[in-house]
Parts: C-alpha cells; structure tokens; sequence
DNA sequence: TTGTAAGCGTTATCAT
DNA sequence: ATGATAACGCTTACAA
C-alpha cells in the first residue's frame, strides 16, 4: 500500500514538480502532465501510479509555469470604477461582486479585483497597459455605468476579451444589462394606472448610462399616455440617500407639486420618504413613490417600498459565462443580453397591502 | 527622432519580449532587465535607449514569466468566508473589500478575491491547496471573525503569510483588529453613567469572535459597576435588522424589560429601533440604545443612533501594511495590532442632541 | 501510450 | 557596465 499522506498533507511539501512526481511514479514528466490535464491518451497505469503520487504529497502545479506555458492565466479581472464613493451606497456593487466571484470560482476561474482610487489610484490607461500588457488576466469584466468611461474605450480599441455590465451606448462591447428605459417606462405606467396625471422624477447622477436611460422610459411613459413633461418635474439626485431627501423636499416644494413620484433607485426613495415624512404628509397618500433596484430595505420600509428588482446576482453570473465564451472565441461578433426586471408592487404607489407575512407572523418564522 | 507612439500604443503589439526591446536599443537583454528593475548598474546610454523603445511600444513584462523566475506572483489574496449571505448586511465588508484593493494596489500589488461560496464552493482545504500549493500568491488576508474557521488552522500549520482580520482565540497567528470587549465595556458603561442599572444586550451570531468579546465586554462593565448579571436581558441576533427587531421585541415583552439595552451591531439596532416604534414606546425615553459599528445610517436614523466606529477602512490598509511586511520577513514573530474605536454619542442613549447640522442645513449645505 | 526536447519570457549567475 | 547562459516549472509537438 502506498504510504497516503504520510507527510501530513505538506502543500507542495519541500519543492515538488513535475519532474519530481514523475521520478516517483516511474513515468515521464509529460506523462504528469498529460494526467493533470485530464489528455485520454494515458494508460490507466501510468493514470492510477501518478494520481497517487499527486495525492501523496498534495502537489499542485505551479501557476506560473502553467501560464507561461499555455498562454493563460486562469484569471478574470473585475473592474469597478472610480466613482467609488456612491459605489458602496448601496448593496448592488457587493452582491454583483459576490456573484461574478462565486460563478468565476465556479467555472475555476479566479477573480482580481481591480478597484481604480478616485484619490491615490493610477490612471486608467496605465491600468489597463500594466494588467492587460502584462497579460496578467484572460480577459475582463467592467461594473460601470459611467458614459466616459476611459477604459471602455481602451478594450474596444485594442479589442481585449471584455464585458460590460450596464451597457455603452458608444462602443459596440459585449454587455449584459436590464433594460432601464422600459423598466422606468414600465414603472411610471404603473403610476399613470393609478390615475396620477403629475407625475415627477427623481434622477441620478448625469454622467451614468442607467440615469439617463430611466429618464428616457419615464418620457416615454408620459408621452404614452398623452401627459405633458414638465421639466420642473425632474430632480437630479445622486443614487445616495441624501439625495433623495434634498429632490424630495423640492419637488415638494413647488407651485404644483406631482402627486406621484419615480425614484431612480430605491436608496434615494427612502430619503423621499424620509422628507416626505419629516412634512408630515403621507406615502401614498399625498405622494405615491415606487423605487428602482429592488433592495432588501425596501420591503421593510414604512410604507413597504414598490420597486422594479434588477436580477442582480443573475448580471453577475450572465458577465462570467459571456466573458469565458469571449476568452474562447475573441472573434465572435459582441452579444448584448437584457435582462428582465420585476415589478415589485407594495403599499408605497397605492397597490393594496401586498401577501407578505406581517411583522408578527415573521418574527414566529423566524424563531 | 524615435517614431513615438508610431503605431498607435499597441499594447505589447505583437509579440513584444525582453529580447525584441533589446533588439531595437541595441543591448542584451539582461540589460533591458536591469532597466525594468531599476538595477544602478547600467550607463544612462543603455538606459535611455531601452526606455525609449520601451516607451514607444508600451510594453510590460510578462507577469506569468517574472513570477516564474522570481518566486513572486506580487498578488495578494483576500478571503471571505463561507457565510457570504449575512456577511453582507451591511457595509462592512463591501468597505473593507474597497480598502484592502486600494492599499494593495498603491502597494503595486494585484488583489485576488477568494470568496467562498456556501453552497457551490470548494471545501476549504482544496481551496487552500489548490490556491496556496499552485503559488498563485504570495500572502493572504482572512476577514473572518468565525471561532471555527478551518483556513485558519491550514494558514497557521503551513506558515503561509497571512494577517487576519480579526483575532483568533486559538492560532496564533498575526492579526489587526479593534478590541471588542474593551470597546463594548465602553459602551455599556456610558448607559450605566446614565443611570441605568437594567441593561440588556441584543447579540450576534454565536460562531463569530467578536459577538464572545462584544457579550464579555458587557458583562465586564455590569461587573465593575456591581450590577447583576441577568441571562434574561441577553438576547441571541444574527446581525441582520430582522434579528435585531426580534430581539427587541422579546427584551420588552420581559416581565421587568431592561431600560438601556446595546445592540452587537448597528444593523440590528436599526430593526429594535423599529420594535420600539411599532410597540408605541420611545427611544431614549423608555429605552436607551446604542449600537457597535458606526454605519452611515446610524446618523440618520430617527433618532439618531449612538454607536462605537469601526475605523474600517483603516483596519483593511493595515492588513495590507502588515501582510507585505510579513512576506518580506516570514519568520518574524506573528504581529498583533489593535486599532482604536471610537464612540459616538447620539440621541438614542439619551445624550443631548448633537452639534450636527440639521436636516435643513444638510439640504442647504448639498445644494 | 510514452518519452524527448523545444519552447514560454523572465531573472540571476557568472564571466568578461 | 554588459552579455551569455542557465534556471524557473510547465505544455506540446514530434518521435518512437
């Protein structure tokens, strides 16, 4: 019987190679090789001799090597941007994170995560030449819904395997996405439904594909329903929850303030309705509010927020699978993939109290 | 004049290598490696001529070929454990996520992100073979707080440099972290000075390190002020809002409910503050509250939340600070760093309100 | 089916 | 200061 573990399992214990692990299994350095790459064409002697030396000394290849030789590195990059501050007002960016690293693991991927600093952080394109230039990665996954951003640019111009999660109306690059423009759309013709006829918006930063996408659906919806578009019915925002506060306030503010407001992320609805609150007015009542994103904190806001749920972890896992089918054929024309939303509808625009359970029945689940 | 830039900076166009620069400035290429390493020992000559071709066609050196030689990937791991679904309630981890990428990249250092998937994920132990035997790293930082975290145990067998953080009761192994029990004692004797002698306490997660040191540091304080320890005023949480809520709820459904009670977490502070609301009672009036953590909600809150900071972002920089040092000298003595909390007293605990500006002055100052 | 040998692109040692 | 040349550990024709 050969002596299983008899070192107690040393990782690479001293400093194993292939050479090394054919020495004792009595073959060929490339017939190691060709077991660990799972190649048919192997005795089943030679298979069972070399495994079992692999497994005694818990060898591994070493990553390096491997790349050199293959041309590949087994890594996939994730890029979040520099607008890194609003980043992280919200939980979107760490649950798309989670997944594309749990589906990159999946698929034996690993993931670098590459985060430019607004402050300290080097340039995008002395980013992109170091880690693309240095063939650090097989190819690369971009969280950014900023029109300018530079780096779209540079993985389109050097064509560089990459996807995009959020769409680039400039660069004909891969993406996976949901479709804002008929997501708002389909939000505010919820509202219009219930019989709102004033009808306004809060944005969220200019320079984000998503903002202006919404605000086009929001139009659309108006021009639908054969409403006019008021411009004094528009509130920028940030995507952070003070943002929402300030528009609210003034959109509350105004001559004629809307019955109905569209919010273009959750996050800035629960600032509305913090303002909306702190005037002593109600939620639907004087205002009805859906949100976008579909957030946790919105099904236990007060009123319970209605909501359009983008598929969050579904973006993440669709940005891996496209990516590795990009790294396998570069040549194939760019995919763009929709994803669908989900119109969550609660209290907040006036849609009777959902079939949740009430807090009383959740806390006995939950015990 | 050298043609820069001539073919419109490819990215290593070509097959650019050490030996194709070298060609074009004219030297061997062992001096275009002195160059690229910054060696003194090369003539100004050698090194303009190199750097000029090396400029003109934006090379780097290929990563997969310099690990191989040096022995160093110059990548860092940064490892989040298993229990993925809680471990992003709250922003904790998406911040210290954010400040271990960019201290590791203003370190010239690559991050790889090693989430473990609770359900689809590798065991543990093949991840650490496959991930630390293929030297795909050079150093790893562990943000875990769980007692049975079985890396832990590898990281710690196989001295491979690592830095948890956290502290681990058991392995001694180098760590940065605040101290949760003094910090906790802090916080439930500034409710004892405000004269409350029945103090509850909402709990985390019983797995987790810090939720032991939080519950010790409370009955520290109890301690040293003479007051009884009650079982009863101690309710388990799962630092989720709901958990908080819970937990809330049965602490005032108690025969003699405390009067002050402090929440292992802000997150679940929020949803007690909730069950205090829902149950028609006031805070502080007839509950004083004070969470741990120091989350951006904490101050928006109504009321606002009294808390104890984290200093987040700090903790991720000096893991990182800590981990380059320990790869450069592995054999030194594991490092041990606490990093000072900081308590901020709100309305919630009944201290007066504080000097922030007011939802007005915000609104006024965002503008 | 197996082994030999030539890369992969650096760094590092050793002469010169 | 510079240049050959041997590693580094693996994959992959090509031969056998």
């Amino acid at each position: 019987m050969a002596n299983q573990n008899g070192d107690r399992s040393q990782p690479n214990s001293g400093r194993m190679n292939l050479e090394e692990i054919a020495r004792l299994a009595g073959v060929s350095r490339s017939t190691v090789s060709r077991v660990i790459n799972d190649d048919p064409r192997v005795s089943d002697r030679a298979r069972n001799a070399v495994r079992e030396v692999i497994a005694a000394h818990n060898f591994h290849p070493n990553a390096a090597a491997r790349s050199l030789a293959t041309r590949r590195t087994g890594i996939l990059g994730l890029l979040i941007p520099r607008e890194i501050d609003w980043v992280f007002s919200d939980l979107f960016f760490p649950l798309i994170i989670k997944s594309i690293a749990v589906a990159s693991h999946a698929a034996e991927q690993n993931l670098m995560l590459l985060m430019e600093a607004s402050d300290s952080g080097e340039s995008a394109e002395r980013l992109f030449h170091r880690v693309i230039g240095g063939r650090h990665l097989d190819g690369i996954i971009v969280v950014s819904n900023v029109v300018e951003e530079p780096l779209v640019e540079l993985l389109d111009r050097h064509q560089f395997p990459a996807i995009l999660v959020g769409r680039h109306p400039v660069f004909d690059l891969s993406f996976v996405d949901v479709d804002n423009r008929v997501s708002a759309k389909a939000v505010v013709g919820h509202l219009i439904d219930h019989g709102h006829t004033r009808i306004g918006m809060i944005g969220g930063a200019t320079n984000l594909i998503a903002t202006l996408d919404r605000r086009d659906g929001y139009h659309d919806a108006l021009f639908a329903a054969g409403l006019p578009i008021d411009p004094a019915l528009y509130e920028g925002g940030d995507f952070q929850e003070m943002g929402g506060y300030v528009a609210m306030r003034k959109l509350m503010a105004l001559p004629d303030p809307p019955t109905a407001v569209f919010s273009a992320s959750d996050v800035m609805a629960l600032g509305a309705m913090r303002a909306v609150a702190e005037a002593g007015r109600s939620i639907p009542g004087d205002i009805a509010l859906i949100g976008f994103d579909g957030i946790e904190r919105a099904a236990t806001a007060t009123p319970p927020l209605s909501t359009i749920a983008q598929p969050v972890a579904e973006l993440g896992r669709q940005a891996v699978a496209m990516l590795l089918q990009r790294i396998e054929t570069p040549n194939a024309p760019p995919m763009h993939r929709y994803l669908p939303t989900d119109l969550q509808l609660r209290a907040s625009c006036g849609c009777p109290a959902p079939l949740v359970p009430s807090a009383e029945e959740v806390v006995a689940q939950v015990r």
